[in-house]
DNA sequence: CCTGTTTTCGCCTTAGAGTCGATAACTTGC
DNA sequence: GCAAGTTATCGACTCTAAGGCGAAAACAGG
């Protein structure tokens, strides 16, 4: 029973992924070389139209695979839509972006107009992409901190230094790794796995192997401060939700 | 110089505002009953289609206005976009759905087919209508805790009781007065008016009066844990960036 | 076996939320 | 006007968890 037509007014539509990933300890985010007009020979996200019988994540993944190999993605987030009327000098497009992370020891295979650039030191970027990559970077730094999405941007096993380095490089300042060590593991997030990594020159004690625990998205603690006391259940109402990675 | 045509295929869009205020005591989201089909008789957000030449949020203001005065939305946030291929029997529709908060002070004159629901007790929805509805919720509770949101869910003025049972009503469960009151004032979000509050029946001692310092979004700390160290500076790279609420 | 190097862990400090109870500042009723 | 009742405010303590430092542990190389 499909009841009559659909009374809004149509828009292109695209996706975009920021796809950020520790390379060389640089947070860094995938861009590829436009050569066509408009903005040609301007740095831009990957992304593309939506087919019709697609979700906006489905045809992302499309897109991507023609990029990086789309098994290395880890996490995979929706963070906005952006509808300026002229952000695209070709006509109206509506935009949506994902974030998207990648462990640092996947090494993709990329096409010659592709490649990383440090989020800290980019290219002007064409259309309005430069707003994606900030409100992701922005989203992944806010969730660094009380998720383990941690788990999409370390390798599958790490020292303790390692997840240092790269904890380090996604929130642009160093963190204790002695401090790390204890917030990590007090929060059950990672585990060891038993196995101890080889020293490297000069000896050395060699450093316990760990391993996040979930390597699906879980909240530590949503809400920082204003817990319910005590003896109070949390959340009466509401429904349960989800986590809404999946848009 | 608009470079050929736009490559990619469109789609009908609408968006959709999780209209939220406490309303006695109680977190409550603004619906309206439909006539028409698909889904005639069930509750529905309010939203509609957009208009060639607004931007979404311009949009939603629009089909917002025929709601509830636009002028006392205090809060107008993004949260997500979905694109189930079925989710619109009719054809296939992409919807925005943002987060609008209303003081409970305000008292919009609404439409017949218009009314508050507890958010605790909903009815059945029409479309993915709850999908926006949990996200929208999750989302104003989550920030209720490390920004200033609350400005937009409290009257102009007020005692710590009165923000207590806005704030308490808001996430669900109950925050203690006393506790309340400190980390609002240690965060400097609320200053006192110098004015009293009238006791009521019973005398007792009348309450200050407090407002909200900035009626703006301001961040507390977007990270909990896992802060820099002593003298070291906060991100550096990724753009600084107006928050995200304009999209 | 001794030295140098790196990790790990215990202990202390610091910051901020949660709780409790005493005091302050009003009403009403006598 | 005074006592009793009511409500708000604030100080002092507790509790939880993060940040930091240094000692001890665990290895390699000579």
């Amino acid at each position: 029973m499909s009841a009559g037509p659909v009374p809004f007014p149509a828009y292109p539509h695209e996706v975009l992924a920021v796809v950020l990933s520790v390379r060389g300890d640089t947070l860094s985010v995938l861009l590829w070389r436009r050569k066509q007009a408009p903005h040609a020979g301007r740095w831009a996200l990957p992304g593309g139209g939506v087919e019709p019988k697609l979700r906006l994540r489905e045809a992302l993944s499309k897109h991507l695979a023609t990029k990086v190999d789309v098994r290395e993605i880890a996490w995979l987030e929706q963070v906005a839509t952006h509808s300026r009327v002229d952000r695209d000098p070709r006509g109206r497009v509506l935009a949506t972006g994902y974030l998207a992370l990648i462990p640092p020891d996947a090494e993709p295979a990329l096409p010659d107009d592709t490649s990383w650039f440090p989020v800290a030191q980019l290219p002007r970027l064409a259309f309005d992409h430069h707003y994606f990559v900030a409100a992701a970077v922005e989203r992944l730094r806010a969730k660094l901190s009380y998720t383990n999405v941690g788990f999409a941007l370390a390798p599958s096993e790490f020292t303790i230094q390692r997840l240092r380095e790269v904890v380090s490089a996604a929130l642009g300042y160093d963190v204790g790794p002695t401090n790390l060590h204890r917030v990590m593991t007090r929060r059950g997030m990672i585990e060891p796995t038993g196995e101890r990594s080889v020293p490297g020159q000069g000896g050395g004690r060699p450093a316990a192997l760990y391993r996040f625990r979930e390597r699906t998205l879980e909240v530590t603690d949503p809400f920082a401060v204003l817990r319910p006391p005590k003896g109070e259940q949390r959340r009466q109402g509401g429904d349960k939700l989800t986590h809404p990675g999946h848009v």
